[in-house]
DNA sequence: CGTCTATACATAAGACAATTATGTATTAAG
DNA sequence: CTTAATACATAATTGTCTTATGTATAGACG
C-alpha cells in the first residue's frame, strides 16, 4: 500500500476502466478486481466506492440492475455509451499526467 | 491542465523533488520552476504551496534562510538531510503508485 | 506620474473527496 | 454459535487543495 493521499481524484477512472474493461459487475466485485488486478496495493473502500457509484449513475455514465440472488441483493453496474466515451478520457487523462509529472519529477516510469 | 484532483497527494513529493535537483529556491522560484519543467501544465497556487513549504520545515525536512533583495524578502528553502532522503522516498512511492495504478488501467505509461 | 503586471510573502474561508465509523442483512466455515 | 466473508448503504470527520483576500516592492508602458 502506497501514501492514500496519491489515490485521491484516480477512484472514478478506475472504477470507469475497470467497468469498460470486465463488462457488468456489482460493487464488491469491483473491489475485488481492483484488489487482484493491484496485487493488494489499492483496497478500495466502501464508503468511498458506493458514493462513487451513485454519483456516476446520477451523472448518466452507468447504469444499473438489481439481482436477487438468493435472499440478498445485488446491484449490477454497466456502462452508458457516454459512459464508455467518458472511461476513455479519463484514462487519457491520466496518461498525460503521469507524462507532465514525469517531466516535473525527472523521472522514468514504465 | 489536466484535472486538478489528480494532483492532489503529489504536492509534497514536488516540492521536495525540485528543491533536491535545483538547491537552494525561494517559494515564487518554485511555482515558475515546476510551470516550466511542466510546460505550463502545473500551476501552484501560493494557497497550497507555502502552507506545505511551512509544514515541510516544521517537519524539518527544509530549512531557511531569509535574503533582503532591495526592500523585498526572499525566504531561500534547502533540503535538509532528511528532506534528501524523504525526498528519495516520495519519488519512489510515486513510481510505485504509478506501476500500481498501470495494472489496475492497463495502460502503459511512459 | 499613474496604472497595470510581475514579483514575493502570507493567511483564512470554503469546497470536495476520501477515510473512518456505523448500520443492516445473508451465507459459509469452524 | 460466533467469526469472516459477502453485499448493500449513509453519516461524521479529516485533510488537502482552491479561491479569496491582504500586504508590499519593482518594472513597463503610456
Amino acid at each position: 500500500m502506497h501514501s492514500p493521499e496519491l489515490l485521491k481524484g484516480t477512484l472514478q477512472t478506475i472504477v470507469l476502466k475497470v467497468l469498460k474493461d470486465h463488462g457488468k459487475m456489482y460493487g464488491y466485485e469491483i473491489t475485488q478486481r481492483v484488489k487482484e488486478l493491484s496485487e493488494g496495493r489499492i483496497l478500495l473502500t466502501e464508503g468511498a466506492l458506493y458514493p462513487t457509484l451513485h454519483k456516476l449513475e446520477a451523472e448518466g455514465l452507468l447504469k444499473t440492475e438489481v439481482v436477487n440472488i438468493g435472499k440478498r441483493i445485488r446491484k449490477y453496474y454497466t456502462l452508458t455509451a457516454e459512459g464508455r466515451s467518458i472511461a476513455k478520457d479519463r484514462v487519457y487523462e491520466f496518461i498525460d499526467f503521469i507524462k507532465t509529472m514525469s517531466s516535473v519529477l525527472q523521472v522514468n516510469v514504465g
